[in-house]
DNA sequence: AACAGGTCACGAAGGTCA
DNA sequence: TGACCTTCGTGACCTGTT
């Protein structure tokens, strides 16, 4: 029971709420985030008190450094913090993902099945542009004009242009079969249908598209 | 007796349940899952601790780079693993396979009992309809026998053919398109519909990629 | 029965933004 | 800073084939 109890508060501050396994020790979430954010900085931190500052949930945030102490001290662990390039590697992957993605969006839409998944090597990297502008101008309007954006549903899309800023290679791709989209059903014909939700009204759609119908 | 009780362990972290010959090698579930998972990426992993980890229960998870090269020395095989291609052979025929059997449950829902049709090339066919009777009245059989409307289930379907209603050409023209690709139960899935969950939109993405239309 | 792959809820990382 | 979110790896459980 007494395991139970530590279990379900926070070892750093304290807190009830949110307790889960953060970085080899049970936290809230606003310590694994404090943690996450401060263990790997090198910057000096000071403490007025000798360090000597009692951490709970209401004093935590007037001394980073004995709440940082404090969380050696319990045990988290630095070295499960991702290191700044795997996390870099992680959010390209990501992205290609997303971009991937999208481009079958775009394939099935415009009716092309000429998309292969001959591209084994995934892992690729895009080769650098030599500042093709136009292509990120095709993409603005592509989405301009495809995106119902009442929703902010279209921020995926501005983050993925974002990002590829200087990829012209696959903008290019894009380009092409942006320019085979007659029609724009992207988003989806029968959202307000009632009692038909997103997902199932974007199967819907995909069913339709299948008999190249509309 | 050594043997046994070693047969009875994982080699690579010492689990003790569900414990059989995975690629070569005895092991449990979740190395088994891990090893089908992680070996054939080519991603680098990292440990922090110079490849030196203990695997066990306990840690297995902690490093997977570790974990990894465990199995690998107690002999676990890559080849093993079927190839990608492999797997898409494999779910392209089991998709055939249940697509024949909605066939034929198909066929039984449509009162189409004869076998002698006069297309004698895939055997399996949509019932025709005489003349143009109307493609709505067709739909509208279709729908009576096919959908469980004990919770009002089928209104979506009902709906969606009030939609189309006074556009047979349509219609018609999406029956032929089914023929060639031989894609029935597009609202034989929706049946169901109850929310749609998970899996069944699965079938449904499943039977999209069947067709080959994407 | 043995052994491949598939599924999905869940835990624990990082990311975002008021 | 911290509440909330997304993403991805994990493992128990499942399906299908031999």
């Amino acid at each position: 029971m007494d395991v139970k109890v530590k279990e379900r508060l926070c070892q750093v501050c304290g807190e009830s709420k949110q307790i889960g396994r953060n970085f080899c020790a049970f936290t809230c979430e606003s310590c694994k985030a404090f943690f996450r954010r401060t263990a790997l900085k090198t910057i000096q931190l000071h403490c007025a008190s000798n360090g000597k500052c009692e951490i709970n949930v209401q004093t935590r945030r007037l001394c980073p450094k004995c709440r940082l102490k404090k969380c050696f001290d319990i045990g988290m662990r630095i070295d499960f913090i991702r290191s700044e390039t795997d996390n870099k590697i992680r959010r390209q992957l990501m992205i290609e993902k997303k971009m991937k993605k999208l481009l079958q969006d775009m394939s099935a839409y415009s009716g092309d099945s000429s998309d292969n998944d001959s591209n084994a090597n995934s892992g690729q990297e895009f080769p650098e542009s030599d500042g093709n502008s136009s292509a990120i101008d095709d993409m603005d309007d592509w989405i301009e004009h495809t995106c119902d954006d009442s929703q902010g549903s279209s921020r995926q899309v501005m983050d993925i242009k974002y990002c590829l800023s200087g990829k012209s290679d696959i903008l290019t791709e894009i380009r092409q079969k942006a320019q085979k989209l007659a029609v724009i059903p992207m988003c989806k014909t029968l959202t307000d249908y009632n009692g038909i939700n997103q997902l199932e009204s974007r199967r819907i759609d995909e069913l339709l598209v299948a008999t190249n119908v509309f």
